[in-house]
RNA sequence: GCACCCGUAGCUCAGCUGGAUAGAGCGCUUGCUUGCGGAGCAAGAGGUCGUACGUUCGAAUCGUAUCGGGUGCACCA
C-alpha cells in the first residue's frame, strides 16, 4: 500500500517519501493517506491540488476501485471486494522470528499468598509471553522466587509456633485451606517482627537459617510449607488461563551465590565499598544508589537479580530476557541493569523491565505486608456471582476470560483501578461479551454442519454494506497483531476483538443468514469471523467456548 | 528536595510516530419480543482533551512552564 503511493509520487514529483497510510471511518474509505499534505510545503502548491494529481495517478493504476480527495487534502482509496477478503486472509508478520527470549510469567514468593497484583502481572507477563510467541520467539516461561530471607524467616517463626515442635502437626491444616493458612502465618510473623523486640531477634535469626536449613524440624516444616506454595501458585496460575511455567523454577538462593561472586569481583570498578556494604551508584545513571551486598557480606536483591541473568543466560542463551515487574521497582532495574552492563557486558541488552501499573481497589493499594489481601480464590467467587446474576454458567473458563480480559484492556504500564462489580462486569467490552459473540457463531455454524460450501476461492462475492464492514474489520487483524506484538502492548488487541464482535453483533441483527438467498457468502462471513475471534482471543489466553 | 509515570464524558479507559465533526464501555433517557442464542442491536443526552504559552498550514498528540495525583530515592523484596 505504502509503496504503491511512494512509487506514483516518485513518478509524479522524484520525491522520496514514506506515506503515512491510516485505516479512516468506513464512510471515507478503506484506506486513507495524507501525503499530498505532507507534500504540500515542500511543493509550494496547494495539498488539494497535489491530492488531485496523486489520486488521478493511482486510479489509472487500476489497483482501487475507488480513489476520492477530501477534506483538506486526504486521498481516500477503497479497494474490490475480493481484494479485501484476500486481505483478511492475511497472516500477521513475524518480527522475531529466529529469536530466543525468555521471560518470567510469575514470580510470588512461596510462604505467602498469592494476591490481585500476583494475578495481574502474571496474565500480562503470560500474554506478553504469547505475543513473543505469536512473534515467531522460541519463547520459554520463567519463574523466579524468594526461598530465602526475611520473608520467610517472619513465616517460619509463626510456622514453629504453630506446630509447637511437632512438623507432622501441620496435617491439620485442610487442603483447601494452606493459601489462607500461609498467609495468616505471615501476617502473625510480619506483625511480631513490627512490635515485638525478642520475636523480631528470633525472626533474624530464622532468616538466617532459611540458607542452610541444618535443624531437622526447621528443614521439614520448611520443606511441607514450601511444597504447598508450589502448588498453589501452579493452580492458581493454571487457573487463570496462564502457561505453565519451566520446571525446576528459578530460586533466590541459587542466584544469590552467583550474584554475591559477580558483586565481589568487580569491586572498586562496579560496585563500590560504603560503609562496610557493597554499593552500586545509579545515580550516576540515571538510577539511584543501591546497597548489592550488605555489610555482613550477604546478597540483597540486587546482587541476586544480577546472578538470576546468569543463570538465565546458561540455561537459555537467551537474545532478549524480559521481566514484568510493578513500577515501584522501575527505577531500580534501571540500576541493576546499568551495574549489569558494566559488570556482565557480554550479557548488555539483552534483559528488559517491563513496568506495570498498580492495581488499587477503591479502598486503596494492594499489600500484602500486612495481611490485608484479596485472595484470587475470593476474586473467582465474586466473578461467579456477577455471571450467575445474569443467568449465566459460571464455567472456569469464563471466569479466567472475564478477569483476563478486565486486566488486559488497559495499556500495559497505567494503573488499574480494581472496581470489583466494574472489572467483573460480563458485559459490554469484557471477556464474556467476546466469549459469547463466538459461541453465538458457532451455534449458527453448528446448524449447518460441515455441509455448508462457502464460497470457493477465487470466487470474488460483492458484499452488501453490512457484510462488506465485517470483512473489512477481519482485514485489520493482521495489521493489530504486528502493532501488538511489536509493541508488547496486548491492549490493541482487547481493542480491536471488541470492535470486531460489536461490527459482528450489527452483522447478525441486520443480515439473516440461514434461509437466506445469501447464506454461502454469509456462512463463510460468519465462519471467517468466528476464526479470527478464536486467534485473538487465543493470543490473550482466553478460551473461545463454542457453547457457553 | 531530586527523578520517573499519569491527568481525555459522571465513572473506567482507547486514541498520543501531529491531520477530516475527539471514540468506546458502564451509568442515565428512548426504541427493537411473531427471525439463526436479547450476555445483543439502534438512537439520545453528556467533553475548555488539567491550565498557560510555544512550534506548525494543522496540536488530545511535539516543546517549555505550571497545577493536581501516583511511585521511587542505602543494607527489606
Amino acid at each position: 500500500m505504502e509503496q504503491r503511493i511512494s512509487e506514483s509520487i516518485r513518478e509524479l514529483f522524484g520525491i522520496e517519501i514514506i506515506p503515512q497510510v491510516s485505516r479512516p471511518e468506513a464512510k471515507f474509505g478503506d484506506w486513507a493517506t495524507n501525503v499530498a499534505m505532507q507534500l504540500a510545503a515542500q511543493l509550494g502548491r496547494a495539498p488539494r491540488e497535489i491530492a488531485e494529481q496523486i489520486a488521478a495517478h493511482l486510479r489509472e493504476s487500476g489497483n482501487y476501485s475507488e480513489v476520492s480527495v477530501a477534506g483538506p487534502g486526504f486521498i481516500n482509496l477503497k479497494i474490490s471486494d475480493g481484494a479485501l477478503r484476500a486481505l483478511a486472509d492475511t497472516i500477521p508478520k513475524k518480527s522475531r522470528d529466529d529469536m530466543t527470549v525468555v521471560i518470567e510469567t510469575n514470580n510470588p514468593n512461596p510462604f505467602k499468598a498469592m494476591h490481585i497484583g500476583h494475578a495481574f502481572n502474571a496474565i500480562i507477563a503470560d500474554t506478553i509471553a504469547n505475543l513473543l510467541e505469536t512473534s515467531g520467539a522460541r519463547t520459554h516461561r520463567v519463574s523466579y522466587h524468594g526461598d530465602v530471607g526475611l520473608h520467610v524467616g517472619k513465616s517460619m517463626w509463626a510456622l514453629l509456633r504453630y506446630v509447637d515442635g511437632d512438623a507432622e502437626r501441620l496435617r491439620d491444616v485442610p487442603e483447601g485451606e494452606h493459601n489462607s493458612f500461609m498467609s495468616q502465618m505471615y501476617a502473625e510473623g510480619a506483625r511480631a517482627y513490627k512490635e515485638d523486640e525478642t520475636a523480631k531477634t528470633g525472626i533474624d535469626e530464622l532468616s538466617k537459617q532459611s540458607f542452610a536449613r541444618e535443624d531437622a524440624l526447621y528443614a521439614a516444616v520448611y520443606d511441607t510449607v514450601f511444597g504447598w506454595s508450589f502448588e498453589q501458585i501452579d493452580t492458581i496460575v493454571a487457573r487463570l488461563g496462564n502457561k505453565p511455567t519451566d520446571k525446576p523454577p528459578f530460586l533466590e538462593s541459587e542466584a544469590d551465590v552467583r550474584g554475591v561472586k559477580v558483586v565481589k569481583d568487580n569491586v572498586p570498578n562496579v560496585f563500590q565499598e560504603s560503609d562496610g556494604a557493597l554499593i552500586f551508584r545509579g545515580s550516576e545513571y540515571g538510577a539511584f544508589d543501591n546497597v548489592f551486598v550488605n555489610r555482613n557480606g550477604q546478597g540483597l536483591y540486587g546482587a541476586r537479580d544480577l546472578g538470576l541473568m546468569l543463570l538465565k543466560n546458561e540455561k537459555y542463551h537467551p537474545d532478549k530476557s524480559y521481566i514484568v515487574t510493578a513500577e515501584e521497582q522501575k527505577d531500580y532495574f534501571k540500576g541493576v541493569l546499568a551495574a549489569a552492563r558494566l559488570a556482565m557486558p557480554e550479557l548488555t541488552d539483552v534483559t528488559v523491565n517491563i513496568s506495570t501499573g498498580t492495581v488499587k481497589l477503591t479502598t486503596g493499594k494492594m499489600s500484602s505486608r500486612d495481611g490485608d489481601v484479596i485472595e484470587i480464590a475470593w476474586l473467582f467467587d465474586q466473578v461467579a456471582e456477577a455471571i450467575k446474576a445474569r443467568g449465566g454458567e459460571p464455567t472456569e473458563d469464563v471466569m479466567a476470560g472475564a478477569l483476563r480480559y478486565a486486566f488486559l484492556k488497559q495499556r500495559v504500564g497505567g494503573d488499574v483501578v480494581f472496581d470489583v462489580n466494574e472489572s467483573v462486569s460480563i458485559q459490554g467490552n469484557s471477556g464474556p461479551y467476546l466469549q459469547y459473540a463466538h459461541a453465538r457463531a458457532c451455534s449458527i455454524l453448528g446448524k449447518v454442519g460441515d455441509n455448508f460450501l462457502g464460497v470457493a476461492r477465487g470466487d470474488i462475492p460483492q458484499y452488501d454494506e453490512h457484510e462488506r464492514s465485517l470483512i473489512r474489520k477481519i482485514g485489520e487483524y493482521s495489521e493489530v497483531v504486528e502493532r501488538a506484538t511489536i509493541e508488547l502492548a496486548p491492549h490493541h488487541i482487547c481493542t480491536y476483538l471488541f470492535e470486531l464482535a460489536q461490527e459482528f453483533n450489527r452483522f447478525y441483527e441486520q443480515c439473516p443468514i440461514l434461509g437466506d438467498g445469501r447464506q454461502r457468502v454469509r456462512l463463510s462471513l460468519v465462519d471467517h469471523y468466528r476464526r479470527t475471534l478464536a486467534a485473538g482471543l487465543g493470543v490473550l489466553g482466553i478460551v473461545a467456548p463454542e457453547k457457553m
